[in-house]
DNA sequence: CTGGGACATGACCAGTTGGTCATATCATTA
DNA sequence: TAATGATATGACCAACTGGTCATGTCCCAG
């Protein structure tokens, strides 16, 4: 399979180094993008030479190949965390629950969720394919075993296309994390660095707007 | 404001040079985004002299306005016929035949949509804020219009929140092109390269549940 | 035929990139 | 102390970038 991008070098060094190194890997791919990052930048920002970064990892890429791998990681285990912390609630409380810890995530964790967003519409950035089928996977498992539970204890609406259910809160959950990340994205939420309290209203809105329907 | 862009030499250029080099702008730009875009490349796959690029535009700045100008108009004018096209019809029959006139709005030109990705997401391009400032304008006007209409016509739901409905609608729909055009991205509808009635299907079906909502 | 303005051209420039490598430093052995 | 292997370093490399400019071609007016 991939073979282990980071050099035993880089493991054996003394661990504020290695955080040193990771975080200005992460900030730079955040901010520029793969293609963009540049490793002279990285190396000033980690305060090592240019030849140890070599010493550390086989090239460019083996460095992207490690900060994806922990940030992937961190999600794996965040969305676990918030799945089972609901285990026994219904659907809507949970919806809701879900998306205020996306808010939590991506307020404590910026640059990961930049990178991601960098990454999705990238076409030449390398793991790409990878990372939106992991991605994929893990929001089909997560939306997917939600909506399998609500429709067991007659939380739905009879007759509801499942695929489209999965596809509607895929869409309105990731956009909504989009618009408190992003300015300028948001339409009418002003959802962008907006106080705690506000985003929480915003949610129940949402949320309940996806419960009752636009129909009269 | 801004000036424009293009030097006269280029409006004096036979119209189908100009298309030639327009082209290859596109392209590149869609490509490769702003920055990963290389002006070597463009003036090659144009079959123009790099110095002949620069008695055409100031920079590379210079092209990508251009070009983005071009792109806007073209939306502008999409939204607009499709708007008019359905001016007395309900809410929900509108909503489907806007997203279908959005698919294929994307399909006709890919290039176009895909550089609006880029442009959403990568901070450092140039007309971001323009962009988004000129897209969130429109879509709120857009479905502002339609969501105020249908109150008054008395097909919504009484009591609903209005941001959360535009959100919502500005969610759903961009998130169902974004699916249509980029590949890995879509959960569960299969919507990459789907056939034409596959889409119509699923747009069907996504919009009867924003009408109806999820619960029993 | 001459002159002049519009346009075309590609060698050239300084700056930056990802990546290399000979050399230096250092801790730990013997 | 001497020797050894791991680690650190930054000058250096070829390739590429956006941008410039002296020179050339072409057409048209006088």
């Amino acid at each position: 399979m991939s073979q282990e991008p980071a050099r035993n070098t880089f493991t054996h060094l003394p661990p504020d180094k290695q955080e040193r190194v990771l975080d200005a890997a992460l900030t730079e791919f955040a901010d520029q993008g793969y293609h963009q990052a540049s490793l002279n930048r990285l190396v000033a920002k980690a305060g090592i030479a240019k030849g140890s970064l070599y010493q550390y990892f086989p090239n460019k890429e083996g460095i992207f190949r490690h900060i994806f791998q922990l940030a992937l990681n961190l999600v794996r285990r965040t969305l676990v965390a918030v799945k089972e912390a609901t285990e026994n609630e219904n659907l809507f409380f949970r919806l809701e629950k879900s998306l205020q810890a996306g808010v939590r995530f991506l307020q404590e964790h910026p640059r990961i969720y930049s990178l991601y967003l960098k990454i999705q519409f990238d076409r030449q950035t390398p793991l790409r394919r990878e990372l939106l089928a992991a991605v994929r996977r893990h929001a089909s498992e997560y939306f997917g075993s939600l909506i399998a539970r609500a429709k067991a204890r007659g939380e739905l609406r009879p007759g509801i296309s499942e695929p489209a259910a999965l596809f509607l809160l895929d869409a309105v959950f990731d956009r909504f994390l989009q618009a408190a990340a992003v300015p300028y994205l948001d339409v009418t939420f002003n959802l962008h660095q907006a106080p705690e309290e506000a985003v929480n209203r915003r949610i129940r809105e949402l949320i309940d707007l996806l419960k009752e329907g636009l129909a009269a």
